[in-house]
DNA sequence: TGATCTTACGTACGTCGTAACGATT
DNA sequence: AATCGTTACGACGTACGTAAGATCA
């Protein structure tokens, strides 16, 4: 049994029982991988996946033993890599971040500036994806840490951190009725088309709550998955938009008109999503710290401890 | 990095830093496993052990970590290995017992002869050692089983089950006047000269907490690790004996007489010892319920899950 | 001086890639 | 017909063993 063909076998059974697809992803060829995964199976005595004909059909019972071991097993190893790096006290090395829109866009900038003017030999390695998208990453290694609002907890083996809290702003052209009215109320929004994010993103689920509980229908008119799409188009006079309070500044915005509504919704949480049993190098720590700086390092280490 | 680095360092920690003999453990040359180990540090960038000179002397931080690490993805390979001979279906293979005399000439015979009977080809193990022997190949996967009254416990990477609960009989030569009692007591025992376990065999520790705990000194002159040869000096007249009560046969064991001293001593349990986290043929099931029928095969699958 | 680890070197095995083949949709 | 996995084969890399050298008790 060899490392090298347990990660073939994680690969395959990550790409969908594909070997050519787990060839191209490891840089090697098609024939080698199935040449080891064979070699594997010989050696065991046992079929890892079904073969209908020529094809990968299925993962055996068996199989999903060997799966689970190979993952448990190579990250093992990965641990061991990142640690033994860490040890020589290198502040070099990489630093993945998956992460949606709206927080590459307006929540990670102030502390991605500082850790790369105290970390400047990281390779800061930034992958916008989907809450799910990022989640997987996360889930599999891809990426060091997953930021997102949601979708985060789908994946039992990330352990969940909240960063912090936030909540909206409604956002009007300049003259619009909405900015005469003395007191911002859900039923007033209600009354106006409405441009915000896509169910799934940006706490969408959580302001339609807010909604649903005062009986309200607001008309949603147009939805994207960050704010900048959204402000382009309420300056257009689309409608109102209801985004993220982080996503506003008064200054770059204008003339778009802002009212603060953190009184109408219930606030939403940022969290941080990492594998639990991984080992974060130093640095990852010090951009944890940037970022949430309540988020001490044992506190973390405690949340990913298997 | 290479499953095969792996087990050098495992070996050489395990044997006490010598890379002679881990590589003659291991059946391989001793330039060959240095060469290994010192390119797996070079590859992660540490070092491992420390070297005086050319000498192992120390394990250094990170290399526990390594050792740490090695051990549990070679018990992983080890634990998948036996997996995949188990799902053959087959009842060949190897099951490697530890355990003192007094459990192998006295407790096991019954559950081997069984076993053997139904699963003639499973090659049979068995070796004999102090507590704290078999307790370590256990915990180091040399033994599948241990097999104690005590020194099980030392070794937390052991999961501990009770087998059976048994007491003391006191032997003495024919015509001893300790026969003629009405009643067998501690302190009547205390009169004659007793021989009887070593401390640290056969729950000789249990056993004198009885007399202490009377105020008793008990005139211990022999100490043997088995109860054979206790009863060789029994017979000889040097004293009475104190043994464990399925060590005494009166047939096979004639002349002497036999007084069941179960009432004065706290019944001690005889325990079984199974590295958490392995994986046990199904065969090895089979053994256990045959030596200790309540132990189902959940029971001890709950009690080596990690 | 003897035990022990490291360095040097040659061999042999094994992994991997290219090319050709077989099977499935 | 195109895609995908397996088989065949050749070349490079490397793990291992033997032999010699270095270092400590």
């Amino acid at each position: 049994m060899k490392l090298q063909q347990l990660k073939y076998v994680r690969e395959v059974a990550r790409r969908g029982l594909s070997i050519s697809a787990a060839a191209q992803a490891l840089h090697a060829s098609q024939p080698g991988v199935s040449n080891q995964i064979q070699l594997l199976e010989d050696e065991l005595g046992l079929l890892i996946f079904e073969r209908h004909g020529k094809r990968l059909s299925a993962v055996t019972p068996l199989g999903e033993s060997v799966i689970a071991m190979a993952e448990r097993v190579l990250q093992e190893v990965d641990n061991l890599r990142e640690q033994a790096a860490d040890s020589r006290h290198e502040k070099k090395g990489t630093l993945s971040i998956g992460t949606t829109h709206t927080q590459a866009r307006y929540a990670l900038p102030k502390a991605i500036k500082a850790f790369s003017e105290q970390y400047p030999d990281v390779h800061l390695n930034m992958v916008q994806g989907t809450p799910p998208e990022v989640a997987e990453m996360a889930a599999t290694g891809k990426v060091d840490l997953a930021i997102a609002t949601e979708g985060l907890s789908k994946f039992d083996n990330l352990a969940i951190l909240p960063c912090y809290e936030w909540n909206r702003t409604v956002i009007t052209p300049p003259g619009h009725p909405l900015l005469n009215e003395k007191k911002l109320t859900l039923e007033a929004i209600s009354q106006y088309p409405i441009l915000t994010y896509v169910m799934g993103f940006t706490g969408r689920a959580q302001q339609d709550q807010s909604f649903i509980e005062r009986g309200l229908k607001p008309n949603v008119i147009f939805t994207a998955t960050d704010a900048d799409v959204i402000k382009t188009y309420v300056e257009l006079g689309l409608g109102i938009g209801i985004i993220a309070s982080m996503a506003f500044d008064p200054a770059k915005d204008a003339p778009l008109q802002a009212l603060d509504a953190s009184g109408l919704f219930k606030p939403s949480t940022t969290h941080m999503g990492i594998r639990k049993g991984s080992y974060l190098r130093g640095y990852s720590y010090a951009f944890i710290e940037f970022f949430a700086p309540h988020l001490q390092r044992s506190t973390i280490q405690n949340a990913i401890a298997l």
